[in-house]
DNA sequence: ACCGTAGAATTTTTT
DNA sequence: ATTCTACGGT
């Protein structure tokens, strides 16, 4: 049926570089493939060549992505390809294993899991459910938050456990991280008990899994002959072990990534695991894929000299066939609010021009400044859609209905218990928790069971118990909907925030949006059945699949796509995508480079790939902004231009200047009720200089002026240097040029 | 036990 | 500025 000649349509319209990558022989390979280089179509048509060339079955294929995104795109992209060529077979192939490292890995716990040392109904942690439950244990363990705080053990814990080592392998070099570890060994311990798992464990798990027994090892060695791995460089070091496990000595790597874009390092990436793996598998020569087809020559031009400034490069320069089209536009606004006008006016006006809404972007370093932006655009009556920021699954209520459901399958879950045992209020007091809490530690036991031995000494927690026993006893007989309408229904929710004074619509609407959720949920979505002889499928199996589903896709695809609305996102969350036009916001030092990353050593060449992955997301159009002035956390922040705009050259670079009718025209803006806009005044003049602006100074480089004080004939400027210190200067003697 | 209020703490990025 | 925590009144 299939050709053994793949069809040469397949192969057609690469470039050169990239069609030695997509044919490259059955070894290992390394492929630098710089942003908008056609990354996701060498690995696709790779997976595609593959299999027609008779190189490889859809068995004997592995793809690892990070996100459910990228495996969701690669998946229809992949089937797209081969579909073109034998369409209309009804015949259903068997899948090929497309996922990310974490679903893969759940998978693999879910069909092992005696093997793994979990219950089968184990359940997954969130990191709010993971903070949750340490500062549970800390309490437990009688240590103050001021001795360690809970989200640093919680980082500890994660670091610890992406870097492959439990707490038994680790040594203290002082007394406190001596009692970080003995914290790490308790957290892990009451995971076990309670029979959850959180993210790191998912990899960590099925890693030692692997290891230790031979059987599957071989089992998955044996079986796969080509391992695909996207986003190389965000890989960590326990990510890189377990794909050398998966490997053995006879699979392909083929593993494609951008070190000039690895920008998770706070979360583990290591950028070594790229050398390391050409050391190890045999690579002489990464195959650069440096051709882009995104960018316009401007843009381009841009992002090379910026990412320039970094010294650990594997060395990697884009190019492009394209006009150099529109010069950058550089806006410096007065204050955080006409910097949101800006985007505004600029965003209408393109569209009047033709250009789609959706197709453009607003991105900014901190979710903290999406707010004003938000509010500009909604003064203006333009619709926007904000990425990131808490997802449907996070939401308080929707965390309350799955706890329940989460009890239903395994009641030893504490943190599930506790969340729920008296929401909605039912009479169970702080002392009474207290009580089951100390009952629990006493003898070693779960709350739950603890809860179940209080018999008729508390009437309420009886009833809770009677409560949750039902939904035990109905989870396996009926379908996930029958049981997604008993939790919302007999736990009281619903009736709870109907009654509860205050707008809780929405709330309501969400927990209908839950059920909706479970009876669309497919478990076979979620690839369960892609491991061999999986499991026969347990009674609770659409149950704890929904679970899971729950935490691992916590609301990737939300809803509304079919609008036309400015997309807003993070520059982490818009790594991937692309725009025609793209507006790179906030970009003032001690925001965009983070002061915080300024702190720790290779923060700055972090914070400078994320400013070269934010500048090469936009193909037509790129506006940069910056606010002299902004409200941040509730303090006015007077910032000067951030060194990477600086880094860029002049000669690609148009600056806009500051319209002062729009900065009136913002301040009576319809419905602007914020009270910033209403107490803000154009501000004072001092000889042609006011606070807040950013100036040149021959000697001391750029600073912004933070004080002025007028003395008729001339003013005393106070103005910040940044690492040339505060200065005090005189408009008479100072030669001052304004930016 | 529950609820409302005042005061304190917390602010990067997230699979 | 917002969110969480602690406390005191009902």
């Amino acid at each position: 049926m299939l050709s053994q000649n793949p069809s040469a349509s397949l192969l057609q319209g690469l470039n050169p570089e990239q069609l030695s990558a997509v044919t490259w022989p059955p070894q290992s390979a390394l492929v630098l493939a710089g942003a908008g280089s056609g990354k996701t179509r060498v690995l696709t048509t790779r997976i595609a060549w593959l299999l027609q060339s008779g190189q490889a079955t859809r068995y004997s294929i592995m793809a690892v992505t990070f996100t459910n995104k990228a495996a969701k795109e690669m998946n229809s992209r992949v089937s797209q390809l081969l579909h073109e060529k034998d369409s209309g077979e009804p015949t259903r192939e068997s899948p090929i294993l497309i996922g990310t490292f974490h679903g893969i890995c759940h998978r693999m716990l879910r069909r092992w899991n005696k093997d793994a040392g979990l219950p089968s109904t184990f359940q997954i942690l969130d990191s709010g459910d993971q903070l949750a439950l340490i500062k549970r244990l800390l309490k437990q363990l009688n240590i103050a938050e001021e001795i360690i705080a809970p989200r640093s053990l919680q980082g500890f814990i994660n670091a610890q456990k992406e870097n492959g080592l439990r707490a038994s392998q680790l040594t203290a070099p002082d007394p406190h991280t001596q009692r970080l570890i003995e914290c790490y060994a308790e957290y892990d311990k009451t995971c076990n008990r309670e029979g959850v798992v959180d993210f790191a464990e998912l990899m960590l798990r099925s890693y030692e899994m692997l290891q230790a027994n031979e059987i599957l090892r071989r089992h998955y060695q044996n079986r796969f002959n080509h391992i695909l791995v996207d986003e190389f460089q965000d890989t960590n070091k326990l990510q890189y072990a377990w794909l050398k496990l998966m490997a053995g000595d006879t699979a392909a790597v083929f593993a494609v990534g951008d070190d000039d874009q690895s920008i998770y390092r706070f979360r583990g990436a290591h950028v070594g695991n790229m050398t390391a793996l050409m050391r190890e598998f045999n690579i002489e020569e990464p195959i650069k894929l440096e051709q882009n087809y995104r960018s316009d020559g401007h843009i381009l031009a841009a992002a090379n000299a910026v990412i320039e400034n970094n010294a650990e490069r594997l060395g990697k320069n884009l190019r492009t066939d394209a006009e150099n089209g529109d010069k950058i536009r550089f806006y410096t606004a007065p204050i955080d609010f006409d910097e949101a006008q800006f985007i505004i006016d600029e965003a209408k006006s393109l569209q009047r021009e033709g250009w789609r809404l959706d197709h453009m972007a607003v991105l900014y370093r901190s979710n903290a400044q999406s707010r004003i932006i938000e509010q500009a655009l909604f003064a203006a009556g333009i619709p926007y859609k904000i990425y990131g920021g808490l997802r449907f699954y996070e939401r308080q209520e929707i965390k309350h209905a799955l706890a329940y459901l989460r009890l239903a399958v395994n009641p030893d879950d504490d943190n599930a218990l506790l969340r729920v045992i008296n929401t909605p209020p039912r009479g169970i007091g702080i002392r009474t928790i207290e009580n089951i809490q100390a009952a629990a530690a006493e003898q070693g036991i779960s709350l739950w069971q603890a809860a179940c031995g209080m018999g008729a000494k508390a009437a309420k927690v009886a009833a809770f118990v009677r409560l949750i026993d039902s939904l035990r006893a109905q989870a396996p007989n009926v379908s996930l909907q029958e049981m997604m309408l008993a939790v919302t229904r007999d736990s009281g929710l619903v009736e709870y925030y109907k009654t509860q004074k205050g707008d809780h619509q929405d709330r309501l609407d969400n927990l209908d949006e839950l059920i909706n959720a479970a009876v669309a949920f497919r478990p076979s979505e979620s690839n369960f059945e892609i491991l061999p002889d999986n499991a026969a499928e347990s009674p609770l199996f659409p149950i704890l699949a929904f679970l899971s589903n729950a935490a691992l896709e916590s609301g990737e695809n939300q809803a509304g796509a079919g609008e036309e609305a400015l997309q807003m996102m993070t520059v982490h969350a818009a790594k991937g995508l692309e725009f025609d036009a793209v507006f790179l916001t906030g970009m003032e030092e001690g925001l965009f480079p983070s002061e915080y990353s300024l702190a720790e050593r290779g923060g700055l060449e972090e914070e400078r790939r994320l400013m070269y992955v934010a500048i090469t997301r936009a193909k037509k159009r790129l506006y940069i902004s910056m606010a002299q002035q902004r409200l941040l956390h509730g303090q006015t922040h007077f910032g000067i231009v951030s060194r990477f705009v600086e880094e860029i050259p002049p000669e690609v670079i148009h600056r806009l200047s500051p319209a002062p009718q729009r900065f009136n025209s913002f301040t009576d803006a319809p419905k602007a009720k914020n009270r910033i806009i209403e107490t803000y005044d154009l501000p004072q003049q001092y000889h042609g200089f006011r606070i807040g602006q950013n100036v040149r100074h021959a000697k001391f480089g750029t600073g912004v002026i933070i004080d002025a004080v007028d003395k008729g004939d001339s003013a005393r400027l106070t103005i910040n240097f940044g690492k040339e210190g505060v200065k005090d200067l005189d408009t008479k003697f100072a030669k001052l040029e304004v930016v």
